[in-house]
DNA sequence: AGGAGCGATACCCGTCCGGTATCGCCGTCC
DNA sequence: GGACGGCGATACCGGACGGGTATCGCTCCT
């Protein structure tokens, strides 16, 4: 099988849909239909059921659907790791590390600090990314380590090394009644009817149903959260830095978050080993 | 990136000899040279470097070997799962467990007898290979699901569920000076220079140099060890089914081998969820 | 200096990819 | 119910590209 027939395969299955995947790939219609046929011949099985009213996948296209877009990551990833090992020697970035936007703020700094104060340290790339992307980024070759955090992030399918465990906190509205208790249940800031939780983009960059506010990033959540029109529950480091109007109250029944660093497995880079070596032993 | 490139430079890399690699491949070497410098001007670097005597890796193309390897497995795996799932509806083979040959047989027949108790139960083939393979075939699509040891295998790359932990014992001829004794320290059987630990072959199929035998399966081994050449250290399950002439004894100083289960990520599979709960809840 | 080994280049041919035109099927709408 | 429109498949053609043979250029060895 060829990248280019699964590259196809994934945007038909995507779009269910022959013309508009043709259009999305930038090619005619008909030739997008023989190589799905030519992939169906040889692998002896239909993987598109062809109704009138568009398309649909078989249970086997719906394997090939998942293991196609692993396998283009896959190669994607050596494109991108290779292209930049190639520039590795002329002192430009060796390594890329992806973090979430607004998180493990001192924790990063104090890696990179750590890092790069190690003999023959490479150049990192920091990308702070939305939530949920570090591991897209890792798969894809745009980043070879990332900071993720258990149990927001899936890490099945990369090595990690456990870097800090910590508690949840409440952002509350300085003046919002819950905002002078020691401390709150979970239940007590999930329901609020008066400050919803925000909803974040999925990873395709549209919003799940419901009632709380839009939020893109770190900035926007905390300008709701002082406009008293939101809440939200995050780890204890995002306290650090808590602009003027908010409060942070603990919550103890909240589940730990994990911070760990993860690389893709078989990584033998000595840039990726040595951010881990420093990473481990801050 | 196209697959035909990547299997061009994997054979070159490997072989590190156009006129080789060409013939593996089944072409002649002048579309081979072709291709390789096509992937070279389009990545904008240089893979290999060609000097009068055979050619070498640069470090760009030591990098794209390794994550070749890796996008190639998970293309190949592509279209193993996909033909395996087309099969799934005539009632052949949906899953298959990959498991060391010689190891692990009670748990596995008690696992596979528990799934195949489970209502919906789908019909599973089990690969037994040698030591390390696991990963392989997982990582190529030949498997669904194996079990793998800690820490002879490695893990990385999957998800896991520990199954099973235990201490390993020493398996000596019947009548060996130690064969009587309660228990003994690794270092006492590892240095034997009468009974020298045996030599597996590597992935490759080449056997690493030393003092001991070659062996190839359990049977092998066991009959060498009956022939007092050599003996072995295995895990504590090892033990049952013993043939005749062999005793075990326990080497409580070695490391404790752990079964896991594992997977690769994101897998949907019903069947592969239905092997690890029925594995899990044992 | 001559020759052998090895990769690169030159050139040709066949295949296959991609494009346009068109067909066949099936809903839908007047 | 017939005409129309949407959608995927088929037919056919041109060009790009992969693969083959022949040969060159370089280097090392004898």
């Amino acid at each position: 099988m060829e990248t280019r027939e699964l590259r196809y395969f994934v945007a038909v299955a995507e779009e269910l849909h022959f013309g508009r995947a043709a259009q999305r790939l930038g090619i005619a219609q008909p030739p997008l239909s023989r190589a799905i046929g030519g992939l169906e011949r040889r692998l002896g099985t239909l993987l598109l059921e062809r109704g009138s009213r568009g398309v649909a996948l078989t249970a086997a296209g719906a394997v090939l659907l998942r293991e196609a877009r692993a396998a283009l990551d896959a190669v994607e990833a050596a494109e991108r790791r290779t292209r930049r090992a190639a520039l590795a020697g002329t002192g430009r970035p060796a390594v890329v590390l992806a973090a979430k936007a607004g998180a493990s703020g001192e924790l990063l700094a104090k890696l990179l600090d750590a890092y790069a104060a190690e003999p023959g340290a490479a150049a990192v790339d920091v990308v702070l990314c939305g939530p949920g992307e570090q591991a897209r980024l890792l798969s894809d070759g745009r980043a070879d380590v990332a900071l993720l955090h258990r149990p927001f992030d899936d890490t099945a399918g990369f090595d990690t090394e456990v870097l800090l465990s910590e508690g949840q906190v409440a952002i509350l509205p300085a003046g919002h009644p819950l905002s002078t208790r020691p401390h709150v249940r979970l239940a007590e800031v999930t329901g609020l009817p008066d400050l919803p939780l925000p909803r974040w983009p999925r990873p395709d960059g549209s919003f799940p149903d419901g009632p709380g506010p839009q939020v893109r990033d770190h900035t926007q959540l905390t300008q709701l959260i002082a406009l008293g029109r939101a809440c939200a529950v995050v780890p204890e480091s995002g306290r650090t830095g808590l602009r003027e109007g908010l409060t942070a109250v603990p919550v103890p029944d909240a589940p730990r978050v994990t911070t760990v660093i993860a690389w893709p497995p078989h990584s033998r880079s000595t840039a990726v080993a040595g951010l881990v070596r420093a990473a481990t032993v801050l």
